[in-house]
RNA sequence: GCGGGUGUAGUUCAAUGGUAGAACACCAGCCUUCCAAGCUGGACACGUGGGUUCGAUUCCCAUCACCCGCUCCA
């Protein structure tokens, strides 16, 4: 079974099939933006939902929101992301490589023992080139000293409301969902009349204007993510830290991920960002890439509450009755991008099976769960069109289904094994007569029969996880 | 963003300074009827915009997109 799949199969594969497309082909497309199709929009519905269900619907602690992109830009104040979340970047003039400002200067003086009176971070852009001015700090590529002006790379989209593009009306695109559920705290745990711990979720478009995107849908500008933030007592956020990366892992494997293609990073102490306590990311092995993160799980602390509170004035904290205590509550966040455990779910599932004798078909192995078509509907020839419609008809009110009547049977199960499809229903010569069915298996190929009336009941538990 | 490469049907590949061919896929009809590649017919392409030229898919420039490398990644 050595092969080596690339992530431009995969790519391939979803254009050709209607799972994902470039964004804008007829205009020659735009830059790192992609379409999903006809079965892309299926699948990723599904991982949604699957998300949905685990994450909100059957858990007791949390619930759901679904906030504006476009939010107040104070918020971004209290965030930190419009101070904080840009790279002072400049280029090299002589080997034009890029580098960040920031960066350079750090391993400059600890290569040469220089102690700064503040850290790097508190530095202004002046005050940074000023500094590699100053030192002749060398290019670490190639040693000569000359570079571009630093310019800030600010990553967050920047729009305007309203009909005057001035400066006061300017708004951002959200860069991460979670900052709708910080403003929203109160209003939800008042309304929901939640007890802590609980934990508020949500899916929604996320814009980061990534320095390089790219990688087919792996990395783009435009995203969808699936967070929950959980809010816990202090001190207990360890604890919580922990069971939610159980939780995550466990859903990934419920969904038919396999243990050794995914594996926990934790973040070492160094690499942290500033808001956070411990992080851990759970990656995948994707074709070509390698491990790429899949899902961060941060321990955010009380930053983004205490944040709110003293940018707004409003108060944030919760006040626990068993305990008679006041405090502002820790947040875990277990935070997913869609788009990538999307394409993480449509790698694990692809494969090229050899049959022997030059046979080869090439399957996707999806959980039917998530598998963008659950049941193709099949007349063995097109004379027996009436019974299969009905059939079809009748599953489609529950399950999406596809109806193909066209080439020869086995070439129709082959088409639905390339997009998924866990069963398929065959009408032939005999259904007229013994009012039975077969039902093939994507995964074993084998079938067996089924009475017409009774394929309700026998699908009920197929699809469930 | 920088350096290098590539751009012809949906896909994989031809050819050409003067009507762009094929295979697979697709559609219609016939045959067959439970595991792809039977017969007949059909639709579909020179990434975009300029320039040179009597004439450009072919030569030149720009642009866009993709691939590889560097960089970056809350």
């Amino acid at each position: 079974m050595e092969k080596t799949l690339t992530l431009e199969r995969i790519a391939a594969l979803a254009k050709a099939r209607g799972f994902v497309y470039p964004g804008s082909d007829i205009y020659g497309g735009l830059a790192n933006t992609w379409d999903y199709g006809n079965l892309g929009v299926e699948l990723k519905n599904n991982v949604k939902k699957a998300w949905w269900q685990k994450f909100i619907m059957e858990n007791p602690y949390n619930v759901g929101v679904d906030c504006a992109i476009l939010m107040n830009p104070q918020t971004w104040v209290a965030s930190g992301h419009l101070g904080g979340f840009s790279d002072p970047l400049m280029d090299c003039r002589e080997c034009h490589e890029r580098f960040r400002a920031d960066k350079i200067i750090e391993d400059f003086c600890k290569e040469n023992d220089i102690a700064l009176e503040s850290s790097v971070d508190a530095l202004s852009q002046e005050e940074m080139k000023h500094f590699i001015e100053e030192h002749k700090v060398p290019c670490p590529t190639c040693g000569k000293h000359n570079f571009t002006d630093i310019r800030q790379f600010n990553l967050m989209f920047k729009t305007f409301q309203g009909v005057t593009e001035d400066a006061k009306d300017t708004l951002y695109l959200r860069p991460e969902t979670a900052q709708g559920i910080f403003v929203n705290f109160k209003n939800v745990q008042r309304t929901s009349r939640k007890k802590i711990p609980f934990g508020i979720g949500q899916i929604g478009k996320s814009f980061r204007n990534e320095i390089s995107p790219g990688n087919f849908t792996f990395r783009t500008r435009e995203f969808e993510q699936m967070e929950l933030e959980f809010f816990c007592e202090p001190d207990t956020d360890l604890e919580w830290f922990a069971y939610w990366k159980e939780f995550c892992i466990n859903w990934l494997k419920s969904l038919g991920i396999k243990e050794e293609e995914m594996r926990v990073r934790d973040h070492d102490p160094a690499e942290l960002a500033f808001y956070s306590k411990a992080t851990s990311d759970i990656e995948f092995l994707f074709p070509s890439i390698g491990w790429g993160e899949l899902w961060g799980i941060a321990d955010r602390t009380d930053y983004d509450l205490t944040q709110h509170q003293n940018t707004s004035g409003q108060d944030m904290s919760y006040f626990d009755d068993t305990k008679n205590t006041k405090y502002v509550p820790y947040v875990i966040e277990p935070s997913l991008g869609a788009d990538r455990v999307v394409l993480a779910f449509l790698c694990a599932a692809y494969d090229e099976e050899d049959l022997g004798d030059g046979d080869m078909r090439t399957v996707l192995h999806f959980h039917p769960a998530i598998a963008p078509v659950k049941i193709g509907v099949l007349p063995l020839s097109k004379k027996l069109g009436e019974g299969a419609e009905k059939i079809f008809m009748e599953l489609s009110k529950k399950y999406n289904c596809e109806y193909d009547d066209r080439g020869n049977i086995g070439k129709r199960y082959r088409r639905q094994d390339e997009i998924g499809t866990p069963f398929c229903v065959t009408y032939d010569f005999d259904s007229e007569t013994d009012g039975c069915v077969t039902v093939r298996f994507r995964d074993s190929m084998e079938q067996e029969r089924v009475k017409i009336e009774e394929l309700d009941a026998y699908f009920a538990d197929k699809f469930v996880f």
